[in-house]
DNA sequence: ATTAGACATAATGACTACGAACGCGTAGT
């Protein structure tokens, strides 16, 4: 855990502690801001404080969201290691209220009820208390309304597991498919975080155009995977879905349905963020005009679609931004980050790319052989390939050792002469080894023509000893890219926290590339680290780091990350044709 | 509690669907 999670939780709790107990809502709101800053930066709050204590306070109250009280009590924190407003409401409200916050269907008005009127603190306590009948008779709360916490106490704890993009997209493939099939539906589409391409997806959202919604719904409600019916109105259904396979998580799809004029309107809605929204409608609100799923209205009142109003624009997200005076918005963007403010940025485009740097055949784990990676690389119209298989502490991997690398390096040279549309690279993946020496020695970098350096193992290293690891491996004058940085799994290890700051500095002064691996069980660099790098001045590497042929395909993934990363084309080296690749990795790559 | 634009105080994150209860809480982006 650290520090910056450790703060936001505590940050949440005392928003929900004002929330429960009765307290002013915008002081609630506001340290659930800094909790979600906390959650989003990509710098350790210990280290900017530790890096010039004198002037830490001041420096926080520069972020937004972080006034007095908050640089206060992150410091009181760092110093001390807890905060008395929150020991204090520790005393209050007991932690396990807190958790009954998680339970669907509960809110802060119920939650405050049934512990300040029923002394219920815990699931436990609850059950007793719907048992003894105690609850049904409380204000707002009936027979179905009980009904639904009984049966949403039991799958409480799965339910939040968020789903890998790499799970979430194909099956939300395979409903669009369906719906796009069903009677009536002009269009149907994903929205939500899975269109603006996080890594992680907590619920699947469609939209389906169509002037019938009764018969698509009961398609969508009938679907096989269907476990439950959460919702099911006249726009708008929710589902959860039975997951299984490897996952095993449940996930919960809704689906909305509008009609054909609107679309752009819903659509922009339904992928968000709710934060992008909500500045749009901001943005709205000072014009005196008002933004929803229907589209973009002049004038104020509310629900103006059904007074059958007709709108500025709905028809397309382009139009709407259009209305708004602002360029078209990626939904990679559209998470208030600074993408409404700042003009149209040339983000990155699958397109672009004409170079696989990271790649591997059968000489160490990869299932290709060189020619067939070749062909794969050549069937997509690449100019470079790069051949990066691992090294010699890779046993599992089958690992090269340096008889075995001048081999097959020979080999791919041997290749490479018969070969006029492409550019075939002798390289490695070479291991960063636990104190960040690499697995050979510089003579033999020094006779290939890529090398990729990545870390394997020890990936539970302390941070202090992950940044030096890194930064040895970034000063080796032979690594052009560093592979998969941090060796995180979505969802299923966290990998190593280095300080980044001072890699991304010394990698942009090397003239070391950052990767970002697009296979979407990495997905490493993250989208904010990458828009950390960029702001150092580094070059970013996208890589789907194949083993089999399928694996290149995965290139989207990495696409997806990047530009939510904020990664144009000019940084992505992976964009470069072959005479910009060979002046760069064979010469000036540094500054000096 | 924080911010902005003022030197104390006002304004602050929009808008809608569903469902159960009855005039609202919860959930969704």
């Amino acid at each position: 855990m650290t520090t910056n999670s450790e703060l936001q939780i505590i940050f949440e709790r005392l928003a929900s502690g004002i929330a429960l107990r009765g307290g002013n809502q915008f002081r609630a709101v506001s340290h659930q801001r800094v909790a979600r800053l906390l959650r989003d930066m990509t710098k350790d709050v210990g280290s900017i404080v530790a890096d010039d204590p004198g002037t830490a306070e001041a420096r926080l109250q520069a972020l937004p969201g972080i006034g007095k009280g908050a640089a206060r009590r992150i410091i009181e924190y760092l110093d001390t290691g807890e905060i008395t407003e929150h020991t204090e409401l520790l005393e209050h409200v007991p932690e396990t209220v807190f958790d009954l916050l998680q339970i669907p269907g509960l809110g802060p008005k119920a939650v405050k009820t049934l512990w300040q009127d029923l002394g219920v603190e815990n699931a436990t306590d609850l059950r007793a208390a719907i048992e003894s009948g105690k609850v049904e008779d409380l204000p707002r709360m009936g027979k179905k309304t009980v009904e639904n916490i009984l049966k949403n106490l039991d799958f409480n704890t799965k339910q939040h597991a968020r789903v890998p993009i790499g799970k979430a997209l194909p099956l939300a493939l395979q409903i669009v498919g369906r719906l796009e099939a069903a009677d009536n539906v002009k269009e149907a589409h994903y929205a939500g975080s899975l269109r603006r391409g996080r890594d992680t997806i907590g619920d699947l959202d469609f939209i389906a155009s169509t002037s019938k919604p009764a018969a698509v719904r009961e398609m969508f409600l009938g679907m096989p995977e269907v476990k439950e019916i959460i919702a099911s109105g006249e726009t708008k259904c929710s589902v959860r879905l039975k997951q299984g396979g490897a996952t095993g998580v449940d996930i919960q799809a809704d689906l909305r349905m509008v009609p054909p004029a609107v679309l752009g309107a819903a659509m922009m809605y339904f992928t968000g963020s709710k934060e992008h929204n909500v500045r749009l409608r901001e943005i709205c609100v000072k014009r005196k005009w008002r933004l929803n799923e229907y589209g973009l209205f002049e004038g104020t009142e509310e629900r103006p679609q059904d007074e059958g109003k007709k709108p500025l624009a709905a028809k397309t997200e382009r139009q709407i931004y259009q209305k708004l005076d602002l360029p078209y918005i990626p939904p990679e963007l559209r998470e208030d980050r600074g993408e409404i403010q700042s003009p149209s940025i040339d983000l990155v485009e699958i397109g672009h790319i004409q170079a696989e740097l990271h790649a591997h055949t059968t000489a160490s784990d990869g299932k290709m052989e060189l020619e067939e990676i070749v062909e794969q690389a050549l069937d997509r119209g690449f100019t470079t390939l790069a051949i990066t298989d691992h090294s010699v502490s890779s046993v599992l991997a089958n690992g090269l050792d340096a008889a075995r690398l001048a081999k097959h390096a020979k080999a791919i040279r041997r290749l490479n002469e018969q070969l006029d549309q492409i550019d075939l690279l002798a390289g490695v993946e070479v291991d960063i080894l636990v104190d960040g020496s690499l697995d050979f020695e510089d003579a033999i970098l020094a006779e290939l023509d890529w090398v990729v350096a990545s870390p394997h193992v020890s990936l539970q290293q302390e941070p202090q000893e992950a940044t030096d690891r890194l930064l040895r491996a970034v000063d080796n004058p032979h690594v052009h890219v560093l592979g998969h940085p941090t060796g995180r799994k979505v969802g299923r290890r966290a990998g190593l926290a280095p300080n980044l700051d001072l890699i991304f500095s010394r990698a942009s002064a090397n003239g070391v590339a950052m990767e970002v691996n697009a296979n979407p069980t990495r997905l490493d660099l993250r989208a904010q680290h990458v828009r950390s790098a960029l702001e150092h001045g580094c070059l970013i590497a996208i890589d789907t780091d194949a083993h089999v042929p399928r694996h290149f395909d995965y290139l989207h993934f990495g696409i997806t990350t990047a530009r939510r990363g904020w990664l144009t084309k000019d940084q992505c080296i992976n964009t470069w044709d072959r005479e910009r690749l060979t002046a760069w990795r064979s010469g000036g790559r540094r500054e000096e």
